[in-house]
This record gives structure tokens, C-alpha cells and sequence, in this order.
RNA sequence: GGGCGGCUAGCUCAGUGGCAGAGCGUCUGCUUUACACGCAGAGGGUCGGGGGUUCAAAUCCCUCGCCGCCCACCA
């Protein structure tokens, strides 16, 4: 409590003029991390569920970039309102190990020692990647931290946590126990850089541009054929040719059917292959005739098994040909593809050439090429993983945020494949397999074996592959609660309830950890997805290293404060939907939150001394129209923030706020308060009007702007005695909200419409002041102050009157003359109609007849022209019948209030022009 | 080849059946006793094109056009 009780004045000269959020934000964040404010605390309603969140773990070495920033914002937002709320909230942070990135950059350093892993050994290269770990880790947290996130820190976990590695050691014993881990040799992506394996998710396919090329095969003879024969097909990657086992055409193509089951030869190799038929085969592509290398493409190897062919590695795991290659054996993949088509050309089998696009797959991770072999992997098998997890989304056991990506869920789900779990790295989950090398054994254990489960050998070895690092990160919803082991947190927090994270690993990651809930816990995992879309440049790229375009969140929380940058993120677009960073955005929250304190130095300043404390909504005495009017839009703006939140509209709840601040309580009534404090009467009133407002405003804005309205709320309560203040900080103090009956008392709608027509006739008051002004300063004429005012105010008479003092102090006017109907209308007068209120602003010594007239004229040809619009309406008998009968009789108050606007401005009109 | 999203003011984006909105930028004023990171006022859009449904469409349906993304084994 230290923190607060430094505060001890209010005072406007005493507080800093710019809100200055460096000042600010760091000492705030320790003070509610010291004091626990971050740790659950138990609801005091026993029938709510803990809101939880398992926090997406960033990369442990990686920097902060705005991804993590969208990320930790949204669900922020969502544990501070839910604190707020008085629901136990525990949201649990931690950082992924990251096998291939966290590898390749302690990689990379390596090289610049002029070493590599292989030098160091795997033990003692591990040992290098956890010093790295240990001098990264606090970064990430720290940026984290920077950004006001309220999460747990003393239950954050790491991936290879041994709570962690144990989880996930279960997890492989338990699928391979129950057949849904297997060992197979298949063709795989492989990353000839990192020297690994990776999943299918893992490969970005890129449009090449590239060649393509027809290559003539001579046929194999047959008997009493005398001219010699050829085949042609067309490849992109003619290396291939080395390792071709068969050509294969469509069974159907009446051009190649005599040839199915000749044989062809390979050129160069010489190698004599057959002919077959494959339905796979389009006969409408190249040439109709494919030719076959089952051990570097996916189709070729399906083929190949179909018609039993042999495999041929003739591309090594380094991306060089293998001595199977014959004469290209040990040079690089490309130069052999120039070297063999140089050798074809000069057999005269290189038939020609064209230009042809290539999809070519390349390693998401180091954008290397990527090269399809056959190797022996571990597999999940996927499939009976799957069903329960689209079940739980297909029956609303898991809403998705926006349903949109239901689909998209769905789609990848029902057509699962199996997933490629090991990696050739050594940093990460080593797979729990041993070999046996007497028996040939596999034994797969929760313990390190010592022998042989099967023949009891001790020639033991066991697998050298760690598993993909989606691996562990699939279990982290319930493995950072303590799983396997049966956990208090495990019982009290799991199902988590809102699954937070950019549309962009919805297969990586939120698929597979409902794949993993829903078999491991019974149940899946959260029952709320929220995907948010990914932060772009300014010309609508995506960010990164290499294009040089990210925008550094650290940067922009220097500049211009985190609370701006968290606003601006929560507010810049909708679920699902990508959104361009603007700085000017950036600068325009940094301004509202300026904005926000000194409207709350000025509070703070003019009601010392006059009210201490500060009444709830419910027991304020509103006194005047302005009272009743900004406590009417509160409790309306109460009701739609809570609503918005409720429905995961963040960005429409901070603008609602944003408008309401700005817009009303300090472009309006801050105004029309400094009027009410000079009367002794209302002085008190107005006061805690001010106060309770700014109170409830604070709490409503307190998920998007944390620290800003932390800082003002402890100054704003400072005054009061502490046991009438709601909560020891802003962070857990209650969620605004007004039972039934206080919401009946304060949301009036004759009052907003009383005041908005007087805002009509103050605005309209001043576009004629400056424009008389303006006038005047073309004649170089001094300009007036105040202007004269004379309202016909009709049927709104009274209130006009009761508000004469607000429209002379805000319209700057002398005392308004204020009728029923003017006896005698100045014939020398700017004037408008709002509402049916005549005003005219009369002009003496200077006047422009006809700029008035003009100015008249568009008036009149806009009024008529509405009334034009709803007599057309209203004389449709269709809409009069069919139309909802309130929207017809607003139509006809709509018609009645243009035609009679439009009467009086005609009147005006003719009176100004006779 | 399938699927999804976007196209609204000069720019960045809200709005998803009932007379088009915000911020920034523009123009004009302003030391009005919180804020020039400000105040006041103004101007600016046939809501991508076409068709349909409806009394009524930026909003629902169809279609076309760009721009972007995701998925997919045509070499």
C-alpha cells in the first residue's frame, strides 16, 4: 500500500500539465505485482467459474513484436474486466523453448565463433543453448511486463520446465502405449539447412517462377521395330531424372496405351524402367507422361507403392546427389539440375524448354528449399485425436470468435493427416524411445529404461531426435496447471475459459490443443476461441526481420506510453481482421490519454475542499438538465461497455468510452460545470457529479488503459476517508454496474433529447457568431464577443429559459431574450430553426444580406428536401402498412419537424429579403 | 483447383435493414480561468460495378471486378 499512501495531494499545480507515462507506468506495474494483485483471488460469488487464460508462450529467446503486444493486450483486457467483475481470474504466462528458432539462432552464434554443434557435442551444446535461455528469458518477461500484462508470474512455466517434460512424456508413452504413436519410414519435408524434418505446417509454399522441361526417354526396343522411339515428359526439377524407377501415364489416354508396360531408359543412368498406368497422371498436363521418382515427390511415392517401385535416393539429406547420382554424386542439387541438362542437350534428349511457375515449398523457419526424402520419422496418428476436438466445436462445447473460422477449423480437421513429430535437432524433448541392439527392441518408457524390455539386453540406445516443439506446447493448458499430476490449480482452473491468439496458428496450435484436451482431460481445453488478426505494416505487409518493416512495440511504449499502444491495438479493428499500424492512431490514444488527465487535474483542482469523497451513481442528486443529461449517457455508456465486452467487442467498447470521455463528459459537461461550481446551490452537487463520473468512467476504461487510470484514481480517491474507498487500488475495484432500478432513474430519454436541442442551438449559435465575425474581419471591423440572442422557444419555452444562463456562457451570447414568439422578429438577423425554436442573432451595423440568403437558401433546400424525402415515404401506402408502426409515427414527427423548420425558414427568408 | 476476408470521406478504420460515422489530414477562427497532446466552427462520401429481395439495402441474396490471405500431390 506504500504506493498510495505517498499520494497525499490532489492539488492542480502540483501535477504535472503532460501526463507523462514513463513517470508513471514502471513503479505502478511493481507496486501491483508486489502487493499480488496478479494472483487469483477467490470470488466472492461461489456460483461464478475462475476466469482463466493460458497465455500463447512466446519464443524464449525471441524480442517483443507487435503480435505479442495484440496478444497480451486483448487478454489483458479481457482478466482486468474479469478481476473487475469480482470473478477469480489467474491468467498463466510462460515461455516456449522453441526447438528450430531457439537452435538455429545459438547455431548462428556459433558460427560467428567459427564453430559449429557437431565441435561441441550434443551435451555440450545443449548446455550452451540453456546459458542462452537463461540470459533471454527475462527479456521477453520484462517486455511483457512493459505492457502492463496482470498475469500470474509465480506460476509461469517454460516448455522444458520438468513439470513440463514430464507432461509431455506421458503424453508420447500414453499415445504410443495406445498405438497413436508409431515409427514409419515415409516421405517427409525435409530442411536441407537445418537438417531436420518438419511438419507439413511447417512448409510455406511460394509461386517460383521457373522452367519447365521436356526431356525425351528412348524406348526399350521392341521386337521388328527398327526406328528408334521415344517418350516424353516434363519435369521441373530435372536431377530427378537420376533417380526415375517408371514413367506413368493415365490408363484412359488413347495416346499411350500400346506403350503401357514397354520400358523406357533413363538417360544418362541408362537404367531400364517401365511404363505404367496411373489414374493420378492428368492427361492434360505437359505431356501426358509422367516420369516417376518416388524418393523425392510425395505423388511419385505414391505411385511408387501403388505399382510396387523401387526408391532411389539420388539427392542426399545435404542436398547433394548421392553416389547413386553416377556422374553428378557429391555436387550440389542445382548444379547438378545445369550440369544434367548441359548432358541431356548434348544427347539430343532435351527436347525444349518453357517458362512455368513453381510452387516450391521452403522451411518456414529458415526459408531454405525445401527437398521431399524418405525417412524414417514418429508419426501421431491423428485422426481418432481429431474427432472429439471437432465434435466440441461442431455441439458449441467451444465457440469460435469470429464463427467465421469455424469453417476453417472444421475443413483442416476433417481432412487431418498424420503428424511428423520428430525433428533431427538436439534442443528440445528428447523422444523417450530406446533401441535395442540385440533384439532390435523398441522401448518406450515413462523412466529411462536399463535394459531391454523385451530380451533384457543392456546394449541400449536411445533415439538421438527431440520432438517437434508444438509437441509440448499442445499440452499447455493443462500442463502448466500441474497435469499429470492431479493439482489443486489442475482441478480448480482447468477447462480454461477463453483461448486467446492471432488467426495464424489456429492449426499449429489452438487445433492440436483441442486435439490434446479433449482425449488427455475428457474435456476441451477453453470454452471461448478469440482469434484476433495480425498487425501489418503500413502498406499492408506482414512484419518482419527481413523486410525491415516491424514496428518495435519497445519504440512506441517509449514514445508515446504503454496505455496509448494498448488502446490503439484494442481499438483498431474488429475480431479476425487484420489491422494496419497507423502511428498517427498511436498518437491520437497518446492525446486521449492527455486528455483524460488533465480533464481529471482540472476535477481534481475545482472540487478541493467542496466534496470529499465520492457518492455511488445511485445516491448522486443531479440538480440540473446537464446533471440529469451526462449521468443519463453514463449509465447508458455502463450498460453498452458491459454488453460489448460480454459479446468480445473490445475495439466498439474502448471507442464507446473514448467518445464519451471526450465527447461528452469533457466537451460538454466539464463545461458546463465550471458554470455550476460558481453557484453556491449547486456547488456540492456538482462536485460529486464530476468526481463520480470521472470515478466510473476510470473503472470502465481501466482494461484498455491500465496504468493511466490506475494513477488518476488513486490521486481522485486520495481525499477520502479510506474506508469508504472501494478497493485498495483500481485494479480489483468492482466492475461498474446498475441494478435495475438505478438504471430506470438515470437513463432518461427526454432529457438527452432536451439537451441535445440545446446543444443544437448553442452549436448553431457559434457557427453564426464566426461567421458574422468572419464577416466583420473582411471589413476589417473589430469582432464582437458576445453576440445578441433572441429565441422564439414555442412549446420549448420554458426550458429554454431554465438553460439561458448555459446558452449565454456557451454560445457566448448577452443574456438571451427567450418568447414563446417574438413579438417583433429582427429584420436584420442571421437565424436558424432547431427543433422548433426560432434563433436570430441580430446584426446592426453590419450586414450581408445576401450571404445570409445564400446561407438561408441552403437551409431551406435542405429542409425541403427531407420533407420532400418523408412525405414520398409516407404516401406509400406499402410503407405505411408493412413498415413497423413506431418506425411510421417517427416518420410522421420526422415529417412534422422538417415542414415546420422548413415553414419557418421560409418565413425568415422572406421577412430578411421584404 | 477449393475456401475466406477486404473494397465506406484525401488517409486509417467503425457501422451489418429504417435520413452515412470517428480519428488523422484540409479550410477558418481562438492565449475562452484542464488540456495547443488543446478549443470552436466548416467542408468533404451516388458505402468497388451491375442485378435482385424488401414499404425500405452500406447492411440480405446473386453476379462481376480488383487487393490480400488460407488450404490443396497436376509433374
Amino acid at each position: 500500500m506504500a504506493l498510495h499512501e505517498e499520494t497525499t495531494t490532489r492539488r492542480l499545480d502540483q501535477i504535472p500539465k503532460a501526463y507523462d507515462p514513463q513517470a508513471v507506468e514502471w513503479p505502478l506495474y511493481q507496486w501491483w505485482e508486489s502487493n499480488g494483485y496478479f494472483r487469483p483471488r477467490p470470488s466472492k460469488n461461489p456460483d461464478r467459474r475462475p476466469f482463466v487464460i493460458s497465455m500463447p508462450p512466446p519464443n524464449v529467446t525471441g524480442a517483443l513484436h507487435l503480435g505479442h503486444a495484440i496478444t497480451a493486450t486483448i487478454e489483458d483486457i479481457m482478466i482486468r474486466y474479469h478481476r473487475m467483475l469480482g470473478d477469480e481470474t489467474l491468467w498463466v504466462p510462460g515461455e516456449d523453448h522453441a526447438g528450430i528458432a531457439t537452435q538455429t539462432v545459438v547455431e548462428k552464434q556459433l558460427a560467428k565463433e567459427g564453430t559449429d554443434r557437431h565441435a561441441l557435442g550434443r551435451e555440450a551444446f545443449v548446455e550452451r543453448v540453456w546459458e542462452w535461455v537463461g540470459q533471454y528469458k527475462s527479456n521477453i518477461q520484462n517486455q511483457h511486463r512493459r505492457l502492463g500484462v496482470s498475469c500470474d508470474w509465480e506460476r509461469e512455466r517454460f516448455t522444458l520446465d520438468e513439470g513440463l517434460s514430464r507432461a509431455v512424456r506421458e503424453v508420447f508413452v500414453r499415445l504410443y502405449e495406445e498405438g497413436l504413436i508409431y515409427r514409419a519410414e515415409r516421405i517427409i519435408n525435409w530442411c536441407p539447412r537445418c537438417m531436420s524434418a518438419i511438419s507439413d505446417l511447417e512448409v510455406e509454399v511460394e509461386e517460383t517462377p521457373g522452367l519447365l522441361s521436356y526431356v525425351r526417354y528412348p524406348l526399350e526396343p521392341a521386337e521388328g521395330e527398327a526406328e528408334p522411339r521415344y517418350i516424353m515428359v516434363a519435369t521441373t526439377r530435372p536431377e530427378t531424372i537420376l533417380g526415375d524407377t517408371a514413367i506413368a501415364v493415365n490408363p484412359e489416354d488413347e495416346r499411350y496405351k500400346n506403350l503401357i508396360g514397354r520400358c523406357a531408359i533413363v538417360p544418362v543412368m541408362n537404367r531400364s524402367i517401365p511404363i505404367i498406368a496411373d489414374a493420378a497422371v492428368d492427361q492434360s498436363f505437359g505431356t501426358g507422361a509422367v516420369k516417376v521418382t518416388p524418393a523425392h515427390d510425395p505423388t511419385d511415392f505414391e505411385i511408387g507403392q501403388r505399382h510396387n517401385l523401387r526408391s532411389i535416393q539420388v539427392i542426399d539429406f545435404d542436398a547433394r546427389m548421392t553416389p547413386e547420382a553416377g556422374p553428378f554424386a557429391g555436387q550440389d542439387r542445382y548444379e547438378a539440375r545445369k550440369n544434367l541438362k548441359a548432358e541431356l542437350e548434348r544427347l539430343g534428349l532435351l527436347d525444349h524448354e518453357q517458362d512455368y511457375t513453381i510452387p516450391l515449398g521452403h522451411c518456414e523457419r529458415c526459408k531454405t528449399v525445401i527437398e521431399p526424402l524418405i525417412s524414417m520419422q514418429w508419426w501421431v496418428k491423428t485422426a481418432p485425436l481429431a474427432t472429439p476436438a471437432l465434435n466440441a466445436v461442431r455441439y458449441g462445447q467451444t465457440k469460435i470468435v469470429p464463427p467465421r473460422f469455424n469453417k476453417v477449423y472444421s475443413d483442416w480437421m476433417e481432412n487431418i493427416r498424420d503428424w511428423n513429430i520428430s525433428r533431427q535437432l538436439w534442443w528440445g524433448h528428447r523422444i523417450p524411445a530406446w533401441y535395442c541392439g540385440d533384439c532390435g527392441h523398441i522401448t518406450v518408457a515413462r523412466e529411462d529404461p536399463t535394459a531391454c524390455l523385451n530380451c533384457g539386453g543392456l546394449k541400449l540406445e536411445q533415439d538421438p531426435d527431440v520432438l517437434d516443439t508444438w509437441f509440448s506446447s499442445w499440452l499447455w493448458p493443462f500442463s502448466t496447471l500441474g497435469w499429470p499430476d492431479d493439482t489443486p490449480d489442475l482441478r480448480r482452473y482447468y477447462p480454461t475459459s477463453v483461448l486467446e491468439t492471432g488467426y495464424d496458428i489456429i492449426f499449429f496450435w489452438v487445433a492440436r490443443m483441442m486435439m490434446a484436451g479433449t482425449h488427455f482431460m475428457g474435456i476441451a481445453p477453453f470454452h471461448t476461441i478469440y482469434l484476433h488478426g495480425l498487425v501489418r505494416d503500413k502498406q499492408g505487409r506482414k512484419m518482419s526481420k527481413s523486410l525491415g518493416n516491424g514496428i518495435d512495440p519497445i519504440e512506441v511504449m517509449d514514445k508515446f506510453g504503454s496505455d496509448a499502444l494498448r488502446f490503439t491495438l484494442a481499438t483498431s479493428s474488429t475480431p479476425g481482421n487484420d489491422t494496419k499500424l497507423d502511428e498517427n492512431r498511436i498518437l491520437g490514444a497518446r492525446n486521449f490519454a492527455n486528455k483524460i488527465w488533465n480533464a481529471s487535474r482540472f476535477v481534481m483542482g475545482q472540487t478541493e475542499g467542496i466534496a470529499g469523497g465520492i457518492p455511488s451513481l445511485a445516491r448522486l442528486a443531479p440538480k440540473t438538465l446537464a446533471d440529469r443529461w451526462i449521468l443519463s449517457r453514463l449509465a447508458r455508456l455502463t450498460d453498452d461497455v458491459t454488453r460489448l465486452m460480454e459479446e468480445y467487442q473490445f475495439g466498439e467498447a474502448g471507442r464507446r468510452i473514448f467518445d464519451f470521455i471526450w465527447s461528452e463528459y469533457c466537451d460538454w459537461y466539464l463545461e458546463v460545470a465550471k458554470g455550476q461550481l460558481q453557484e453556491p446551490r449547486l456547488r456540492v452537487c456538482t462536485a460529486h457529479i464530476l468526481r463520480s463520473a470521472l470515478d466510473t468512467a476510470l473503472r470502465l476504461l481501466h482494461p484498455f488503459m491500465p496504468f493511466l487510470t490506475e494513477e488518476i484514481w488513486r490521486h481522485l480517491w486520495s481525499d477520502a476517508p479510506e474506508n469508504e474507498w472501494p478497493a485498495s487500488a483500481l485494479i480489483i475495484a468492482p466492475w461498474p454496474s446498475l441494478d435495475g432500478a438505478t438504471m430506470a432513474a438515470l437513463a432518461d430519454t427526454a432529457t438527452e433529447d432536451d439537451f441535445a436541442l440545446l446543444q443544437q442551438i448553442i452549436t448553431g449559435i457559434r457557427d453564426m457568431r464566426k461567421r458574422i465575425n468572419d464577416t466583420r474581419d473582411e471589413q476589417e471591423l473589430p469582432k464582437l464577443n458576445r453576440v445578441a440572442a433572441l429565441l422564439a422557444g414555442g412549446r420549448r419555452t420554458s426550458l429554454l429559459r431554465q438553460q439561458a444562463g448555459l446558452i449565454e456562457r456557451l454560445a457566448m451570447t448577452e443574456p438571451p431574450t427567450i418568447e414563446r414568439k417574438l413579438a417583433e422578429k429582427p429584420s436584420r438577423a442571421m437565424a436558424l430553426v432547431a427543433s422548433g425554436v426560432e434563433v436570430y442573432i441580430p446584426v446592426a451595423d453590419l450586414f450581408d444580406i445576401e450571404r445570409e440568403l445564400a446561407r438561408l437558401d441552403t437551409r431551406i433546400e435542405a429542409a425541403r428536401a427531407a420533407v420532400e424525402r418523408s412525405r414520398k415515404m409516407l404516401a406509400n401506402e406499402q410503407f405505411v402498412t408493412r413498415a413497423k408502426p413506431e418506425v411510421v409515427q417517427k416518420e410522421r414527427d420526422t415529417l412534422a419537424g422538417h415542414a415546420d423548420t422548413l415553414a419557418r425558414l421560409e418565413e425568415q427568408r422572406r421577412e430578411l429579403a421584404g
